[in-house]
DNA sequence: ATTTTCCCCTGCCGGC
DNA sequence: TGCCGGCAGGGGAAAA
């Protein structure tokens, strides 16, 4: 569940807490997140290294070392970082810790998560390229375009990570939901009119859900270990049964593209 | 090109 | 009360 919003307010949080420290020693917990050779790599090419800049391109959280290594990681599905004023309190998949005393950990219940490090220069997903970020590189002519060429359902499309990135079920069917589009509309029979409202939408809940520092609807959590409030704005998402907050119709729970999908059958068509 | 199914994991929840 | 299947929905791979 962490999307953009979330990795978004994760990112403000590491920058604030971190930049400048460098990191002394760190603790792999899970043997599935990094194999003893990785471990070696990472000993080699990150201790004792400032982190200098944190970047997010849709749901991937970067860290940028002075020796230009890079660190990327995504939370996936229950994925945390937190930092700790001093370790330990519980059991991170991994740990960091750095010359201030502080540590980052990497909890993540289902283990989905995934971390990498990148090398100055390494090329990144050269296959299955991102798309561009949602709120940072999007634009609302691309993005008609790219809605208008499409034949797949239009939530599905917000979520292909190829198409734009960062956006998840969550934010998806809370846009579709100010659009007053349903779900399982065929992108290409949304009119451009349409498309640029869904943009706008897009654009507005993104930008409000960071204000509020995320949605915490189940375990995410921000870089301090806080819920977020954006759950709090929430119309449709996991609401199925409860009436619609703009006409009162009862919301509807479907599946599309094997994934649920909450809608308003009478205000989105 | 698109859709569906399965898989990776774990915890929670509702039904029996 | 306790067990169990289904579900949560990030992604990718493979099959339809």
């Amino acid at each position: 569940m962490p999307e953009l919003p979330e990795v978004e307010t994760i990112r403000r949080d590491l920058e604030a807490a971190l930049t400048g420290d460098s990191a002394v020693a760190f603790t792999v917990n899970d043997r599935r997140l990094m194999t003893r050779q990785m471990e070696e790599r990472w000993s080699k090419e990150i201790l004792g290294q400032p982190w200098k800049s944190f970047q997010r391109t849709g749901k991937y959280l970067s860290v940028e070392l002075a020796n230009q290594t890079r660190l990327v990681f995504h939370l996936r599905m229950t994925g945390q970082l937190i930092v700790h004023a001093e370790p330990l309190p519980m059991k991170a998949r991994l740990l960091i810790c750095f010359a201030g005393g502080r540590a980052l950990g990497f909890y993540d219940q289902r283990r989905f998560g995934e971390v990498w490090l990148l090398r100055p220069g390494e090329v990144w997903r050269s296959k299955n390229p991102l798309g561009p970020d949602a709120l940072n590189e999007m634009k609302r002519d691309e993005f008609i375009r790219l809605v208008k060429s499409r034949t797949t359902r239009i939530q599905p499309l917000l979520m292909d990570q190829r198409a734009l990135s960062g956006v998840g079920n969550i934010y998806a069917q809370e846009a579709l939901f100010k659009a007053a589009i349903r779900p399982s509309r065929p992108a290409w029979r949304v009119t451009a009119k349409e498309a640029s409202l869904l943009f706008e939408a897009l654009r507005e809940t993104l930008q409000t859900a960071i204000s509020y520092r995320g949605s915490s609807s189940r375990n995410y959590r921000d870089a301090n270990g806080e819920e977020g409030a954006a759950q709090t704005l929430h119309a449709v998402y996991r609401k199925g049964g409860k009436p619609c907050p703009r006409c009162q119709s009862i919301l509807r729970a479907a599946r599309v593209g094997g994934r649920g999908s909450v809608y308003c059958p009478q205000c989105q068509k």
